[in-house]
DNA sequence: TTGACACATTGATGAACATCAATGTATACT
DNA sequence: AGTATACATTGATGTTCATCAATGTGTCAA
């Protein structure tokens, strides 16, 4: 049962999907731990390192990744317990007679 | 079965969902047909018409709200089709471990 | 401790965007 | 035809934001 207090207002869950690089960057972070070298390096030269630590730390305030250090390495991976809530809590929002027919509605505080 | 005609790509989708009064129009267009002045009404004074139609024209070209013009109105509300096919493309790409608890996959789309 | 490495932060720049006053356009009424 | 209504569009303005070069900070290795 998810709680409000590990949610993200949906604004802030749009705002931090809202930009190609970012969804680009989640992309690769998908099921998999990633250090920033290794993003940049996915990236294949589309943007520099200190850009994707500015990405990377909007979608850390955004609560879309986690993070873990080791050693000089920082490592990324999507969160996506809070990322299937604000799914789950748009589609109840914006689209409720579709969402309950898709998801279990019980798994999703449906509280504003 | 949704196909991917109708479908938006997923960072147009959420930039349309990265604005405020964006997701506040949104909230009263669901589940209700509104003309623009009932929307400014909605709104209480927070923003005027002019700015009420641009967030419209938005939406529109997000294709997350459907229009009918009656006489001099016109009258939105929110697709909801597309809507609900968007947050389960967003589960399925960023929070797939959980989007196969959660969704009838079978109804959404894969491929990217 | 000195140098190299991994990453974050700062400051500057240009682009995208929300907002509104003014105006345009289409419809309805008389 | 003429006026009023409902909404869209235009142009201007201030803000937000993505990007990068330069620099700062912490960590490892010798």
């Amino acid at each position: 049962m998810y709680t409000l207090d590990m949610s993200v207002d949906l604004v802030s869950f749009a705002k931090a999907l809202a930009d190609d690089t970012r969804q680009e960057i989640m992309a690769h972070l998908c099921c998999v731990w990633l250090n920033v070298g290794e993003i940049v390096a996915k990236l294949e030269g589309k943007v520099n390192q200190p850009t994707v630590s500015h990405h990377l730390k909007k979608l850390q305030e955004a609560n879309l990744v986690l993070t873990r250090q080791d050693g000089r390495e920082h490592y990324y991976t999507l969160n996506e317990d809070a990322i299937a809530l604000c799914c789950g809590r748009l589609m109840l929002r914006f689209a409720p007679q579709r969402a309950e027919r898709l998801i279990r509605v019980e798994d999703i505080s449906t509280s504003t």
